[in-house]
DNA sequence: CATCTGCTGGTTTTT
DNA sequence: CCAGCAGATG
């Protein structure tokens, strides 16, 4: 046990009085590198320590799981906490672990705890289904748009049975029937998917109050970081678990908000202390981490944001070099001179590959970056991105886990019903959905029980029933055996690596070697979890783990490489070397978030968390023409560098020198004609608007500027199309 | 019933 | 440009 002093002595006088006001609400608005984790391992650590509160009476919510893992870990090293019985994780981990120890004991209660969490690829294909069967077009209702919509809906606790848009068009009528549908089929398979995670956890609490009123008196000590990014769902969540005692600490900063488009509300900082009477407000606005000439640069872009706290930041860091501004002709060459430039860093020693990173707005921009880092041997690493948990060899297996674990998720079932292949085509599969629909039955059962009575020839008969005893074989060894061995034998017993060995070779080969890193993966966690609880996992415990794990979260591996990530993906991070690539409009500002003041202030402090993250050097990159699919397009420098004071930057243009090596193709692209400061658009998104043709409709996304702009529309005849702006009049 | 092929459409950001 | 998918063929 540490003294209160030995856990105070490291803090400046901001960061102390946030650490030692325990008692009642409090706000932390820490800026951009204030030290904000600290601060809250600290304050954990004094609660438990000087405070004498039981570790369990601790809920600490983070954003990631990988943030969680490194508050766990400093816990440990730094103050010799144990981190057994504290929670701390994300929102929707927590939800998880609430809803299984909650569902099965109130009937009422939509599902069972082994239920399955479905990802937004699980999503997108029962979506498509639902749309499927319920005979609408799937162009007029597009699955991914219509789960954004429902995701959205979820977020601010609309659920499908009080789900009542304002207008009563046609399209928002099949939008609430299809949510119904989806709605029920996820709990027919027993599944929810994320939004359902934080919906159905608020409603619990609302609904069954000895719930609420349990995990209110365990969690009197409530922490929530990154406040900022918090939607409705979770406001309200965490307003319920503080109603009694109000000890709540909220750490957030305003200005890096940066998912107002999943729902995320910034007014529930900025409206903390009216919903907290006696809120103590703590400022923190020294910044550790960058030199001053970034941050002043970054200073002053953010001022140009209307809805925000206004504050500064300050460093007691020296100058450091001005920010290094690059024009590039092209994406690739982009690429090419960043490469050159990691390559100089590392041959002078001034830096090792992991104190460098890339930064981009779309992820698509990630791949002229690795095509080159592989011709120039630069190691590197992907953050984000496509999960490798998402990857088709790694989801088949993951299938075969879940319907052990959740007998009534179909659509699991239905992923491995014919993988690998064993002759159970699409004729044999509708027959036996026929089948267990007429029985009321779910597709797990329905195998154990179809018989010559049912129409089904023997062949398939047969294939069925050996399909079937292999999952109760499974089935029976997931109860008693580690989840690794169980894992290592369906491998087996699938002939998984012979099978991927004779696809094609690379994929094939990659395939196998991701199915060996999931086998190891399975095995480390055996490992640590015995290490924690002195048990081996089994399945279930194993799943309860694994559902939530991102990418993110996975790249603790301590390699030596350069990373590269999404701007999203960049927050709460640091890095000695950061370079910001595609500084242009159209990309920071994205083009499909630039018709509003707020979506252009959300970019804006998406581009400010960017920057923020130096440590020693910044260098900002933007090109002249960028390949779209298999067209180019001409971007102009994005208009945030102009809110920049030129004094920061030292700006080179690369463009000459390339012309001589690169002439004819590359610089077939046309400028654009219309200049950012003069384009607007006439028109916003949800505005309803009439069509000389279509009659009227509503607007639900626009692209491109001005009179060029594309609208996507749907009419109220049903139908969504695509027009030219400048044949449409507003109403 | 499985496999092959040619077409379409998708790129904003993610727990 | 590429993955995923519908429809034709063996």
């Amino acid at each position: 046990m540490l003294t209160t002093l030995q856990i105070l002595s490291p803090l400046n006088d901001k960061q102390k009085e946030a650490v030692h006001y325990t008692e009642g609400p409090v706000l932390v608005l820490a800026g951009a590198g204030s030290g904000k984790t600290r601060c809250i391992v600290h304050r954990i650590a004094y609660l438990i320590s000087c405070k004498k509160v039981n570790p369990q009476n601790i809920l600490a919510v983070t954003f990631t799981n990988k943030a969680a893992n490194e508050m766990k870990e400093r816990l440990k090293n730094s103050f010799n906490i144990s981190t057994y019985s504290l929670w701390i994780g994300t929102f929707h981990s927590m939800c998880a672990r609430i809803l299984r120890a909650e569902s099965d004991s109130y009937s009422k209660i939509p599902f069972s705890s082994n239920f399955t969490i479905f990802d937004a690829n699980d999503q997108n294909r029962i979506m498509k289904n639902v749309i499927k069967k319920m005979n609408i077009s799937d162009t007029n209702f597009p699955p991914k748009k219509v789960l954004n919509i429902i995701s959205l809906q979820k977020n601010n606790l609309v659920n499908y049975k009080n789900f009542s848009p304002n207008d009563s068009s046609y399209y928002s009528k099949i939008i609430g029937q299809i949510f119904e549908n989806y709605q029920k089929y996820l709990l027919e398979n027993n599944g929810l998917d994320f939004d359902d995670l934080l919906a159905y956890t608020v409603w619990v609490f609302e609904k069954f109050p000895e719930i609420l009123k349990k995990y209110q008196e365990k969690f009197k000590y409530l922490l929530i970081d990154e406040y900022q990014d918090t939607n409705f769902a979770q406001y309200q969540m965490t307003y319920l678990l503080a109603k009694s005692h109000k000890n709540i600490c909220v750490v957030g900063d305003d200005d890096q908000s940066i998912y107002g488009w999943r729902g995320a509300d910034i007014r529930n900082i900025l409206s903390f202390e009216n919903d907290y009477k006696t809120t103590k407000i703590v400022r923190m606005t020294q910044n550790y981490r960058s030199p001053e000439l970034v941050l002043s640069a970054a200073n002053e872009l953010i001022a140009n944001n209307e809805s925000r706290h206004k504050k500064e930041l300050w460093t007691a860091k020296g100058k450091g070099k001005k920010i290094q501004l690059y024009e590039v002709p092209n994406g690739k060459y982009e690429a090419i001179f960043i490469s050159k430039k990691i390559r100089e860093l590392i041959n002078s020693g001034k830096a090792d590959y992991k104190e460098i990173t890339i930064f981009y707005r779309t992820n698509a921009q990630s791949r002229e970056f690795e095509t080159q880092f592989l011709k120039d041997r630069i190691n590197y690493q992907i953050v984000g991105g496509v999960n490798f948990y998402q990857r088709k060899e790694i989801k088949d297996i993951l299938a075969y886990l879940r319907i052990l674990a959740n007998p009534s998720d179909n659509e699991s079932l239905l992923r491995i019903i014919n993988f690998p292949k064993r002759g159970i085509g699409k004729v044999a599969q509708s027959k036996l959905l026929d089948f267990a629909s007429h029985k009321k039955i779910h597709l797990y059962s329905a195998l154990q029980k179809i018989d010559k009575t049912s129409k089904f020839s023997n062949s398939a008969l047969k294939k069925m029933k050996s399909f079937y005893s292999i999952l109760k074989k499974f089935s029976v060894k997931s109860k008693s055996e580690p989840i690794n061995k169980l894992v290592k034998e369906i491998v087996a017993e699938l002939n998984l690596l012979d099978f991927y060995k004779n696809e094609e070779l690379i994929k094939g080969e990659t395939r196998a070697d991701n199915i060996k890193e999931f086998i190891a993966s399975t095995e480390d966690f055996a490992e640590n979890f015995f290490e924690e609880f002195s048990t081996e996992p089994k399945l279930s415990e194993y799943l309860q783990n694994i559902s939530l794990i991102t990418d993110i979260d996975r790249t603790d591996k301590g390699d030596n490489v350069v990373s590269l990530m999404t701007m999203h993906n960049a927050k709460g991070l640091e890095f000695p070397y950061v370079f910001i690539v595609g500084a242009e409009d159209g990309l920071i500002p994205h083009t499909n978030s630039m018709d509003s003041v707020s979506e252009i202030e959300e970019e804006r402090r998406l581009l400010y968390v960017a920057m923020t993250r130096t440590i020693k050097e910044l260098t900002m990159s933007y090109a002249n023409s960028r390949r779209f699919f298999n067209s180019y397009i001409s971007n102009f420098p994005s208009r945030f560098l102009d809110e920049i004071n030129d004094k920061h930057f030292e700006k080179f243009i690369l463009t000459s020198e390339f012309n001589k090596q690169y002439s004819g193709d590359l610089y077939k692209s046309q400028k654009r004609k219309t200049d950012w400061k003069t384009a607007h658009n006439k028109f916003k998104v949800g505005q309803r608007i009439s069509h000389s043709k279509f009659g009227q409709g509503m607007i639900l996304s626009i692209r491109g500027n001005g009179d060029d702009a594309k609208l996507t529309i749907s009419f109220n005849n049903g139908e969504l199309k695509k027009i030219i702006s400048s044949f449409v009049k507003s109403l």
